[in-house]
DNA sequence: ATAGGGTTAG
């Protein structure tokens, strides 16, 4: 924990700078401070010290000058040597309490050690040097710059925007270098009203803002969610590079306008600004997103002709890209071909592997992973926790959850007792669910009750249902899914009058169910189809024929829908024409007709995706000899030659 | 010395 700075505002501020005199010019001085540049810029930094710690055996006058400290420490900070600074500064208290020229008080090598202690995290250290000395020496801006992105570098915001205060109190003129830090911690804080004030302190300013100043009041009101004050900056500053852009498009992903940010992504392009790999790190998720699988395989070929070596996290992002699309086989090519991997390439390959319902692979991800030094984390745990419920692994998962404490020190958090309690509610060991809730040693969340409410459904257990609902409805009131549960747990049991009075309840606390809405990409656009919408394509004779086509093939094998889904209380008829105009029937068919033979359909939906509606895309993926992959809210499920892969476990 | 980033859940 970090002390609580105190920066007293009273101070007298003296108006003669202490300029700390360099060492006068010597004869024996030259030689001195070249031999130790000359080890410095090599790289020998211990031989260095050596040459500075006998330095001052001999006599004062043979003392390194500045300029040669400056750059040691210079070569200290961009190796994150630690330790050869400590030396140094030791050194150089020594050579302070013997009465020699106090260098620690000058401003440059202070900056120097505070930089140096804080990217090695030593953020008390970096303290103790700024503030040696602050009472009683008026501390040029630099100074205080270095400390405050030094508590920034180290995730204390609110200390960094303290400091940037202190520096004002002090009546320290603020410049280009203190305004963006100031915006960095005010962003990182949510701090508009201040964020806001320094805005105006720069407009007060004789100095013209730069490109960084003006980026970091991008990013501020990004994260802030002023979108207004994002274009008007973005479009007054008067040149923009990739950092304003990749705001920009940081701004529209804020927004969820993701559309409109792989438009500003393409009109970058346009531009001829280019992109940066935060840049594909940023458009990236949004084809995971969308599983717009197209774009998604643009940039890897952007990437792929770069002559520039991409970083780990845009390769994570590729990884994450392809197993959202479901081609996990793509990922693994992507992650077999990385040179360095970190935790999250790791957990992004599981994690991908155990959606798409491949948890042999994921158990394998998980071993090798293990096995090359890397410790899984809590996020390891949960796709493997999840992986295990969707595939019914329970006896699997219960281990990994006991394991998770035994071996790798993780106490589970909240997210893994859902996993656990949703692992026994689904395998239909609902008792056993409820004593884990009983006896966990948090408060259960939302999630742990809904999971409980999907196992009722499942196994058709109306009564606990009931008494689970009224828990859930209690702790999220809005959230339309609970009721949409319970109706479906009524529906299932023919309780026709209570499906209605769960219907009026939502009605009355004016929730309206998430209209199912499911979405396809063919060549560069994406075809978004709502439920019982479409109708100028279901219209067009291509539909009507694959449509017909789809019918008797059907009713050759003696498909009949499962009217059960439909909530409303309307005729059989009526159920199943409704049925027809599902939105992932919709997008089938659309993509039948559109995308090329042979290629799997990837088709994404925005809530579950509905039994009867399983059980059509399992019967076309046979009659049509096509491999479709259907994405829903919970997980894949890749239909092949007739089968899901989820084993209709779900 | 200053601005921009990735993974998990019913």
């Amino acid at each position: 924990m970090i002390p609580a700075i105190s920066l007293s505002t009273n101070v007298t501020i003296r108006t003669n700078i202490t300029v700390t005199s360099t060492p006068k010019a010597h004869k024996h001085k030259r030689p001195l401070n070249s031999t130790l540049n000359s080890l410095t810029k090599a790289g020998k930094l211990d031989e260095a010290l050596r040459v500075i710690e006998s330095s001052s055996s001999k006599s004062v006058t043979s003392e390194p000058n500045l300029e040669a400290y400056s750059l040691f420490l210079h070569s200290c900070i961009s190796r994150k040597s630690l330790e050869h600074g400590q030396r140094l500064y030791l050194h150089l208290l020594l050579s302070r309490d013997k009465g020699n020229n106090d260098l620690l008080k000058n401003p440059t090598i202070k900056t120097k050690f505070i930089t140096l202690f804080s990217v090695c995290g030593l953020i008390d250290e970096a303290l103790g040097v700024f503030k040696d000395g602050l009472e009683h020496e008026l501390v040029p801006e630099s100074v205080w710059v270095a400390m405050a992105i030094g508590f920034s570098k180290n995730g204390y915001a609110k200390e960094a925007l303290l400091i940037y205060c202190g520096m004002l109190s002090r009546l320290v003129q603020p410049g280009n270098f203190a305004f963006s830090m100031a915006l960095k911690a005010c962003a990182d804080l949510c701090e508009l009203r201040v964020g806001k004030a320094v805005h105006a302190q720069i407009m007060k300013c004789n100095e013209e803002p730069d490109q960084v100043v003006n980026n970091a009041l991008l990013r501020l009101y990004t994260e802030c969610g002023c979108f207004d004050e994002v274009l008007r900056v973005f479009e007054e500053m008067p040149q923009q590079n990739v950092v304003s852009w990749n705001s920009l498009i940081a701004g529209f992903v804020h927004r969820k306008q993701v559309f409109e940010s792989l438009d500003t992504f393409r009109r970058m392009q346009g531009e001829g600004i280019g992109f940066s790999w935060v840049t594909l790190t940023t458009v990236l998720p949004i084809c995971s997103q969308l599983t717009a699988l197209n774009s998604g395989k643009e940039i890897h070929a952007q990437i792929l002709k770069s002559t520039r070596k991409p970083d780990v996290p845009v390769l994570n992002s590729l990884v994450d890209m392809y197993a959202k699309c479901g081609a996990t086989d793509y990922s693994r090519r992507v992650f077999d071909g990385m040179q360095s991997k970190d935790l999250t390439s790791w957990n992004t390959m599981l994690t991908g592997y155990a959606v798409n319902g491949s948890l042999q692979k994921a158990m394998e991800i998980f071993n090798e992973m293990v096995e090359s030094g890397i410790r899984p984390d809590a996020v390891t745990f949960i796709a493997l926790l999840s992986g295990c419920s969707h595939a019914g692994l329970t006896d699997e998962g219960q281990r990994l959850f006991d394991k998770m404490k035994k071996n790798y020190g993780l106490s589970p958090s909240v997210e893994h007792y859902a996993c656990l309690v949703d692992m026994l509610g689904r395998a239909g060991r609902i008792k056993e669910a409820l004593e884990v809730v009983k006896f966990m040693p948090m408060k259960p969340i939302g999630s742990v009750w809904g999971s409980l409410l999907n196992s009722c459904r499942l196994h058709g257990n109306v009564s606990l249902g009931e008494a689970i609902a009224e828990q859930l409805f209690e702790l999220e009131p809005n959230n339309p899914g609970n009721y949409v549960l319970l109706s479906n747990i009524y529906a299932n049991a023919g309780m026709w009058d209570n499906v209605k009075i769960v219907r009026d309840m939502m009605e009355r606390r004016g929730m309206t169910k998430e209209a199912g809405c499911s979405w396809v990409q063919i060549k560069n656009r994406i075809h978004t189809f709502v439920a019982g919408g479409g109708f100028e394509i279901r219209n067009s004779a291509e539909y009507k024929k694959v449509w017909n086509q789809l019918m008797d093939a059907m009713e050759e094998i003696g498909y009949v829908p499962n009217t059960g889904v439909v909530l409303h209380d309307v005729n059989e008829e009526t159920k199943s024409i409704w049925l027809c105009g599902h939105s992932e029937r919709l997008a089938t068919v659309f993509s039948l007709i559109h995308s090329s033979t042979g290629a799997p359909i990837r088709i994404t939906k925005n809530l579950r995706v509905c039994v009867d509606c399983h059980t059509w895309m399992k019967i076309v993926s046979s009659v049509t000899r096509r491999v479709i992959v259907l994405r829903d809210t919970n997980r894949f499920h890749h239909f092949r030659g007739g089968a899901c892969s989820c084993k209709d476990y779900w």
